[in-house]
RNA sequence: GGCCCCUUGGUCAAGCGGUUAAGACACCGCCCUUUCACGGCGGUUACAGGGGUUCGAAUCCCCUAGGGGUCACCA
């Protein structure tokens, strides 16, 4: 059977850290199979909705090159739909959800529930008070068929209950837990269809899955406890259930799910910082999985030659940014100068560089590369360097300015740059070089004191390529300021 | 609180009855070096606790503790 994985999130905002790793792992495991990767939209909740926020979610996707082979695509702006199990969107499949449910109630298998929202809250307060599991008390299931006749004739609300069995224990393989139990009784009878006639989360995913025959359903841990439910819809409806893959939990420092709170939980604020997708998508895949060897830098198809639902764990795993840091540093020290230099314009537009001068924003990749995690860094770094001028009072800088006497030194290399045409790291070393050979110095002795004088700082990249980022002008001005 | 799940260093993790208990990030030290960084080398740190089973348990079973999830007309 052709393994079909979906991915089915619901439109309320922006992508997930925690989600975006459940579709990559759907992603990975339909591809390893060499089957299909589906996208659904669970928007069944109207109230919740946010405009835009499909529109959002498949380009993120997209840009962690997680395509889908089915579901909703952005053509020219416009959405429409490719795959032959449509539509995508759960808000269009209200006609499917209709007829599965009049099957359930023909089979008494669910029930019209009359209940006031009031009467709910009560129940709950009730049973809360006395220690109970707030739950359904199957107060509408024995109502008659005229009862029920007449409340639906008087235009009586109503929801649609599904109808459990008592005290049955319903046991499920997970591919990642093992075998998990959950005994009917410790469970409520969901409501199936709302009072708005749209239906809840667990009876469209039963539907839905059944009838895009997903062989896989993975996601988060979260619904772990309501797999049983779902496996009885399949069971009512004679359906042979997918297998289960629960994931762990994506965990914030404090061991808690990760949420909105914590900072940066969207996949977006990652990608603006200027982190590389192929990074994140590579640090994500290791949240949770692993080979066996240890390797730990894998490219998406290495990653998916390698993937296998067995190995993944069972705990949740902290999400750590300094890994995530040096994981996408190390894929910054892959790239080529042109590339980098291009990758890193939007991020130094409001620095003094100028970004369309091609041979500067060459120098910055260069002395950039291997100082950077992530491209949001490299602003600070320039800012280091073309920055506010500051001969900052800090202990540190004023015990390296005992370097910053030798006058001599500096009219020389004053004299000696106003020479060259343009600056470049070949004319400087070479400059250098001579300088420290005639003039028997060490080369902190020089270069500390030149790196104090153009940038008042003690640290930073290497002074050859910092001196052609600034250019000769900015090096000879700041040279005659530090002379006086 | 009921139910379900989880538990190897600070973090990610290898391990699936016999190992000196890998590796990576972070941290510390040394080396390289014009500083910082990069890189190289080395180091500190772990099987939650207690019972079993076994010649032998991180690995199997039980209990305890801790953590997480879930108890909506949200997904």
């Amino acid at each position: 059977m052709t393994v079909r994985t979906r991915f089915a999130p619901s439109p309320t905002g922006y992508l997930h850290i925690g989600s975006l790793r459940t579709a990559l792992y759907c992603y990975l495991w339909a591809k390893k199979e060499k089957g299909s990767y589906i996208l659904r939209i669970e928007d069944t909740d109207q109230s919740r909705y946010v405009e835009g926020s499909v529109e959002n979610l498949i380009s993120v996707l997209e840009t962690c090159h997680i395509i889908h082979d089915e579901g909703p695509i952005i053509e020219d702006g416009t959405i429409s739909e490719i795959g032959e199990f449509g539509p995508y969107f759960q808000s269009e499949r209200l006609d499917s959800y209709k007829k599965y449910i009049d099957q359930l109630l023909r089979d008494g298998k669910a029930y019209y529930c009359f209940c006031t929202k009031e009467r709910l809250e009560e129940l709950r307060e009730e049973q809360t008070a006395k220690g109970l599991t707030p739950k359904y008390d199957s107060k509408c299931s024995h109502l008659t068929e005229a009862e029920i006749k007449s409340n639906l004739d008087a235009g009586m609300p109503y929801v649609i209950r599904m109808k459990l069995p008592e005290n049955r224990e319903v046991v499920f393989d997970d591919i990642v837990r093992g075998r998990v139990s959950i005994n009917t009784n410790d469970m409520d009878e969901q409501v199936l269809i709302k009072a708005d006639g749209f239906p809840t989360y667990h009876f469209a995913v039963v539907v839905d899955d059944h009838l895009m025959q997903i062989t896989h359903v993975i996601r988060g841990e979260e619904w772990l406890v309501s797999t049983p439910k779902h496996l009885l819809l399949f069971e009512a409806f004679g359906w042979d259930p997918p297998r289960y893959v629960h994931l762990p939990t994506v965990l914030n420092a404090d061991k808690k799910k990760l949420s909105k709170r914590d900072g940066s939980a969207a996949v977006e604020d990652y990608l603006k910082k200027g982190y590389l997708p192929e990074a994140l998508i590579n640090y994500i895949a290791m949240l949770g999985w692993s080979v066996p060897d240890g390797r730990e830098i894998f490219s998406l198809n290495e990653i998916t030659e390698e993937f296998s639902l067995d190995r993944i764990h069972k705990s949740g795993a902290v999400f750590d940014v300094e890994k995530l840091n040096w994981i996408n540093s190390q894929y910054i020290k892959t790239m080529d100068d042109e590339e980098l230099a291009y990758d890193l314009r939007a991020y130094l537009e409001q620095t003094d560089l100028d970004t369309d001068d091609h041979q500067k924003m060459l120098y910055a990749a260069q002395c950039l590369k291997d100082r950077i995690s992530y491209f949001d860094q490299a602003k600070a770094e320039i800012d280091g360097i073309l920055g506010e001028y500051r001969f900052v009072g800090t202990p540190e800088a004023n015990e390296a300015r005992a370097f910053d006497t030798n006058q001599t030194l500096y009219t020389e290399i004053f004299s000696a740059i106003q020479k060259l045409d343009t600056l470049t790291p070949e004319a400087l070393t070479e400059l250098f070089k001579y300088l420290q050979k005639e003039k028997n110095i060490k080369g902190k002795n020089l270069y500390m004191g030149l790196r104090i004088a153009l940038t008042g700082d003690v640290h930073g990249p290497d002074m050859k390529l910092v001196m052609c980022i600034m250019g000769k002008d900015l090096v000879i001005s700041r040279l005659e300021k530090a002379m006086k």
